[in-house]
DNA sequence: CTGTTAGCGCGTTCAT
DNA sequence: ATGAACGCGCTAACAG
């Protein structure tokens, strides 16, 4: 029960606990409180059991802009949340973000969202969270080669992790990435194993390091398997595109039977341009796409697609930015493997 | 320039540029500056100027945890985020964390995140936000009637918004929510005009306001048009559902020829059930879904759907949240109209 | 109109 | 082992 002296200065009471309150309820001063939550050795047993017993009884909090103020830290991880667009399958944000903020929490921290359309004001909004001394570390989304993001935030000095390899061989950088070669290797060997022989990759630009990787994981698969290695178009990450490409290879004079895919979005586009020609995605033509995002599972036929592990993902990065935080030098790196989902589009028998 | 006066007790310096430092730069009181930021009329206009001269100079940002320690505002809204389900289109909670954050950032605020499984962890999670002070408001998703998190967070004094009407006559929530029954009429008058006379509707049970509410939107429709009002199923919001569902209705001595469902993943769970059937979604049955989710525009043939104007259902919720930090008591509601998307699914031509 | 004082809640330093 | 002083950066209240 707060005293009822009269007030002053100062902002107005807002009668949550503080450590004044817990101080004078277990009788001991507020920085024996202080001790027994964050330095038990330097504080008594007894003491601290009876501090705890009155921590429990008055629902003690810390103030958390009283405990950054105090510790210039804050606890708190920046994030950018970027716009959909419709033309693409989702970008599996919320599923990210929600393990993301599960992992945090499980590190005491909470995630900060900061909003911006692209990579330049991306930074500038970094900057401005930095400069407010609000975060402590950003956790940054499909880093690519060159990624001035990247710069940015090593010039601020500020703790970070990439999802997503920055691809300069960059030793310096904490980051997670799941394994696209592999993935592309599991999907095409899936394929082939359903009898099929002209496998063809539709993927991202030579431009895109990851569209790379993952054409690399078709390229190894296709020559363990003794195939052909013409059947592939780059584009970008479009339905339009994936459709257009499908008819393209699907012209040839000896067409593509099966097509893996860089992205849900471009398979997609594929089915749909099966469906304008009167194939079936699967039996006719088999369809494999990556991310396995809900428009996988839920398209007729079902997409067979390469599930990343995004729990996964988002505990490594926590950890890799905590580390760093806690003033670690050598910076996580983790490659994590993407799971093969088998759904109808890939398949010769019923769908499923 | 920092003086080098010797560090004693307290926190090392960070080298962040502080009220002071501007202080001594335009030779003034750091109360002067504070008033030249936050309450221009206290402060003659060329000290003004002077002062805001120095701020630009030295690149100042007020740190935000000392604000909000005075203050007693963070300036954070909190929004919880849960697991997405994989038998379920996408939440759109990327897209409206996008819209919120902006909307919130046009406020000055930023959205702090908190995870939980379900209501219970929910409440928990607010709780813990609140009882650290690091929010001023919530954002809160879903509500429903009875919900169990407008009690609590009432209870707790906090401010709050919610996505969706309590559906309890609730004049004192402030909510923001989009009109199922609205979207309704639409998508059954348009499936209508397209020649339908079987039309029916794929909702959720009577237990759900939100399915309540749309299934009404459906039957005032079919009794303008004076077209029967028995072909509904009331399923869970499930992909297997809306296609067990399609399943029984096409099997009726005078089946269904159009299907208005109450969500994407409903609709694309019947889309499932016609192609089983050998039917083709669009010239022989008519479908429609809602939510306008990503997997609604990649899917083949396009599903019909109703796209909810989450950028302004966003902007809404940021204004009602800050009205009441700032000591509204009025609270904002508005019902938002969603818009129709026509893809093939409801067309008799050829599919877009 | 401007400067001084005081204190928001916490944790490190120092003294006991 | 415990307590007192001090300051993190900011702003309301007051005095000049």
């Amino acid at each position: 029960m707060p005293e009822d002296r009269p007030h002053t200065r100062g902002p107005v009471p807002h009668g949550h606990v503080t450590l004044a309150d817990v101080a004078r309820h277990a009788g001991v001063s507020a920085q024996s409180v202080s001790n027994a939550l964050n330095n038990p050795a330097r504080v008594a047993p007894q003491t601290r059991e009876r501090i705890l017993a009155a921590v429990d009884e008055l629902g003690y909090l810390p103030n958390r802009s009283a405990r950054a103020l105090r510790n210039q830290r804050s606890r708190l991880i920046g994030v950018r949340v970027e716009a959909s667009r419709d033309d693409r399958a989702a970008l599996l944000l919320d599923q990210f973000l929600h393990a993301l903020a599960e992992s945090a929490s499980a590190n005491g921290c909470h995630l900060i969202l900061c909003q911006a359309d692209d990579e330049v004001e991306e930074v500038a909004a970094y900057r401005e969270l930095l400069g407010t001394t609000s975060v402590d570390a950003f956790v940054l989304t499909g880093a690519h080669a060159g990624d001035a993001r990247v710069a940015a935030l090593r010039d601020l000095r500020v703790p970070f992790a990439t999802f997503g390899r920055s691809w300069d061989g960059d030793t310096d950088l904490a980051w997670t990435d799941v394994d696209g070669r592999h993935g592309l290797y599991v999907a095409t060997s899936h394929v082939a194993a359903q009898g099929h022989r002209r496998i063809a990759h539709v993927g991202w630009p030579g431009s895109s390091d990851t569209g790379r990787d993952r054409l690399a994981g078709w390229v190894e698969a296709c020559k363990d398997l003794s195939l052909d290695t013409d059947l592939h178009a780059e584009v970008a990450d479009d339905f339009e595109e994936g459709r257009r490409a499908a008819h393209q290879l699907l012209d040839l004079a000896e067409p593509a039977t099966a097509i893996t895919c860089a992205s849900d979005t471009l398979a997609l586009g594929v089915c749909r341009a099966l469906a304008e020609r009167g194939l079936r995605a699967g039996p006719d033509v088999a369809v494999t796409g990556f991310d396995n995002s809900p428009a996988a599972a839920l398209s007729t036929p079902g997409l067979t697609s390469l599930r990343q592990p995004l729990e996964q993902v988002a505990h490594d990065l926590v950890t890799a930015v905590e580390a760093l935080v806690n003033g670690a030098t050598e910076p996580h790196q983790s490659l994590l493997r993407p799971e093969l989902v088998v759904r109808g589009s890939s398949l010769r028998g019923p769908t499923d």
